[in-house]
DNA sequence: GACGGTATCGGGGAATCCCCGATACTCTTC
DNA sequence: GAAGAGTATCGGGGATTCCCCGATACCGTC
């Protein structure tokens, strides 16, 4: 831990209110603290390093590189940094992604604000944090189909190509993204023809088409 | 307002981390308080009225009815009650939405947490609250035509223009569109370039981007 | 019969789409 | 521990679309 005896925590996540929140939750207790707050991937691997936190809480969805881009950067420098994944989805989606880009958690903004205590809590004693209704859910498909079976389609895109796939759903043109991203455009064109093979998509017109409904639906625009 | 001479905020947002938020922003304040929450339109309406509140805070994506209904059935009840919307998103869509649907404000969670106290001020204030951004926006189409009769900016669009705007958020390409209604794909174009320009959208993306959300909020797909 | 709005089409350069690749790096697997 | 599968990244190059400039023709109104 450290001088002051209390559990650094460092919150990342783009809405301003919801750091309100969790800085709040966090504080009120005695043995935790909030070491720093960043709205972005970049801010955050800039400011995380003088704040030295025991432990990481990220938004899934941010602007530009999204929360499993950042935890995978933060993997590369510290393998063993705990970060608690924050989404407002309970799509095992990005729970699985999160999960297996090496979070050692995971966590819904609608479940209540004590869970998040427990979550950080069970991390920072070396267990895995998920819902139990996600651990049930991700318990059936681990067994339902132990070996080859379908994935629903979506969940065959890799964390690139949803990211990608996102981007694309809130309007933003291919040049733009891959500024976002920070990468070539043939790179994010080859994201765009993958996921239109994998999603069976005809065009570019069906594959936004696609993008925006699943954005629309994940509430994320 | 009443007997401690506060005003009483009352919130209602499904994310308890949110709630946590809004309700610590607030109460820090001294001429605020936080009377009651809610997660979900039925309790909202059951707790409201015990909590005399003088404002409301509302999230537009609840579970259940979301919170455009509730606006409405509140507006039923009292026409008179102070109601600012809050959102994650910055879509013009949905903002329109709610402020026709009698909201005195509309502010999205990626806004800085003092942007909410004016909101709430502004809106006690008698005014109408929104973004910089977005009062930009909806001041374009709305000057564009004389305040009379301010078409819906929907309703600019020619026949034809409409029906190429539907057949783009059906998921058609361009050359599809031009054969299906034995047009030139330049003539085509030329719609698209219109429609862009009369929807006030910056770039292809986003016009079958709000193409898409039109179709689909049409139940047309 | 001048004017504004609509429908239709074109030229041409920039951007994209979409097919072919390639390299590098990380896993699993045998 | 070598081979293979999967992922991430980028390029070439032609087809298509995007997006800015037009143009012509029709049809109303005033």
């Amino acid at each position: 831990m450290n001088q002051s005896g209390k559990t650094r925590v460092f919150v990342v996540d783009d809405h301003p209110i919801v750091r309100q929140g969790l800085s709040q939750l966090i504080d009120r207790e005695p043995d935790l603290m909030v070491c720093g707050e960043a709205e972005d991937a970049r801010t955050a691997l800039d400011a995380m390093a003088p704040a030295k936190p025991d432990i990481l809480i990220v938004d899934v969805s941010l602007e530009g590189p999204d929360g499993i881009e950042l935890l995978k950067t933060i993997r590369s420098r510290d393998s063993k940094m705990p970060v608690l994944m924050l989404s407002m989805h309970d799509e095992s989606l990005y729970a699985e992604r999160a999960l297996r880009a090496g979070a050692n958690g995971y966590i819904m903004k609608q479940e209540a604000t004590d869970r998040v205590l427990i979550a950080i809590r069970q991390i920072l004693g070396g267990e895995v944090y998920v819902s139990d209704r996600m651990a049930q859910k991700m318990m059936h498909q681990f067994i339902g189909r132990s070996g080859a079976a379908k994935r629903s389609t979506m969940e065959e895109l890799t964390d690139r190509e949803l990211e990608v796939f996102r981007l694309i759903g809130q309007g933003h043109g291919t040049r733009q993204i891959a500024e976002e991203l920070h990468l070539s455009v043939k790179t994010v064109e080859s994201y765009h023809a993958h996921i239109k093979d994998k999603l069976s998509l005809k065009n570019a017109r069906e594959l936004v088409q696609h993008a925006v409904q699943w954005v629309t639906s994940q509430g994320q625009v």
